[in-house]
DNA sequence: CGTAGTGTTGAATTGAATCAAGTGTCGTGG
DNA sequence: CCACGACACTTGATTCAATTCAACACTACG
């Protein structure tokens, strides 16, 4: 069995119980991030995830009705389009994109899901998912029963208010993705995707300038709306210009402001 | 009562006595689409709005939290870019549209809003509107603040549904304009525009195959990535091949079928 | 009834796609 | 542990869809 080896971002390489080892009951031993034995209490992405801002009594309730599922392998499926609803799933470990597969063949990337995002809310409107989603390397998820989540919901004010403001923040980051796409010119879009990845990974304290890309070029350029070889490409030509470094999927943003500048201003 | 004309941020702004001064006293006379006397439970949109679901007694409940405000004119602004989030708007008559000014100048517009659709989730967030939202032509809106909502929606659990579910919905919707943005040529994003308008007029009880855009070409271009030529030279082009008609703003979709085909199969 | 905004149409230009031909990398099984 | 095959990625030449530039027509409303 695997450990951590393979994946390469590994995140919570070993998560020392964060705060107080608490939780009484639970008998929390294994910490390796893939762990299914991890609680919320002691996850150390909960100030980034549902529980925000829940007290312990609260959090333990939470911690009831989440389900630690086995990790998955690369390629494995979370769910797939068409799939009934059933839970969101929080990332603890690993990335995932979601993409739907246009009849005429080839699929669109939808979105990359990093450690401590919420991913299936597209199913939560007509109980149906309107994406597939798919690990992009071995990686670890928290699920969520979406209808017991809704009834914990109506108890803990918190617990709603949060699960709101995190849907509320997928719309306005879907906007923003809007804009990219209908008006940014490829290299825009490139820099951007950067900044955006950049800053994503800097939210679950890994460096904002040295990353690793867990998807290939061509899920990019679905993702942005580009082909391959235009990312490829602009890869190469932003480093040239020195404003990153690219080794593969080992990326470092050497000038982050002129990308910014590159992007114009206003961005994330 | 003068000052509003000169447009800008009205709204909110005076809102009279903040929730009831309707109410109990209100003596519903008018049904006009634009008269502010109407509750939810005699509203036409009531069962495509927030109140899906709801029995009478908890519709009252939610109506004690609704305000209606005066009607807007075309041009007046329903909240501004970076303004404060206190609610959320429910279009009863009239349209929208949601747009941001990128900091080079020219806005790209992010979403149109028809009656029964709900604008302003862009604020939830981050409690600031990452949108302006402006009204197309004279339109009124039904107001819900969003602190109110939430309590009642802990009281509420079919409110509370109804709230995810009318979120999820639009996230749902951003994620196929991300599709549509990435991929589709610009005929595909034209069709699928027509396609998605008519079946959300058509939501309304409203004509699915004849209909006023109430917008612009040039705003149909920033929502789709286009230029302003772009979309009347198609609009030309798919009315010379009779799939549609167009004079002026009043289009009529003459076949759908082939329009459907133009998009490529599994569209709205 | 004039003018500013909206819409149309044509010709030239161009950014990104497509087509093509590679090289590089990784995981698997022999 | 190496070799093989499948993907992933890069780079160049060419094409094309949509933009840009430009000029003009419509219409609507103060």
């Amino acid at each position: 069995m695997p450990s951590v080896e393979s994946s390469n971002n590994s995140i919570a390489v070993d998560a020392p119980s964060e705060h107080d080892t608490h939780r009484a009951n639970a008998p929390i031993v294994k910490l390796c991030p893939h762990s299914t034995g991890v609680s919320c209490g002691s996850c150390r992405l909960n100030e980034l995830c549902l529980p925000i801002a829940l007290n312990e009594g609260e959090m333990e309730q939470l911690d009831n009705i989440v389900e630690r599922n086995r990790p998955l392998k690369k390629g494995d499926h979370l769910y797939r389009q068409h799939d009934g609803f059933k839970s969101i799933f929080a990332v603890r470990s690993g990335s995932f994109k979601s993409y739907v597969l246009s009849s005429s063949g080839a699929g669109r990337v939808t979105g990359f899901y990093l450690p401590g995002e919420i991913i299936g809310m597209d199913g939560i409107a007509d109980r149906t998912h309107a994406n597939s989603a798919i690990a992009l390397e071995h990686a670890s998820i928290c699920e969520i029963p979406f209808n017991q989540l809704e009834s914990l919901s109506l108890k803990l004010p918190v617990l709603q208010h949060n699960f709101f403001s995190i849907m509320g923040a997928e719309i306005t980051k879907d906007q923003k993705v809007h804009t990219i796409l209908s008006s940014y010119s490829a290299e825009q879009r490139i820099a951007s995707f950067l900044l955006g990845i950049s800053s994503r990974y800097a939210r679950v304290g890994l460096s904002p300038t040295r990353f690793h890309l867990p998807m290939t070029r061509g899920d990019i350029g679905e993702y942005l709306g580009l082909t391959v070889e235009t990312v490829s490409r602009l890869l190469t030509a932003l480093q040239k210009r020195d404003l990153i470094e690219v080794d593969n999927r080992e990326i470092a943003l050497v000038d982050k402001d002129r990308l910014k500048e590159i992007v114009g201003a206003d961005d994330l």
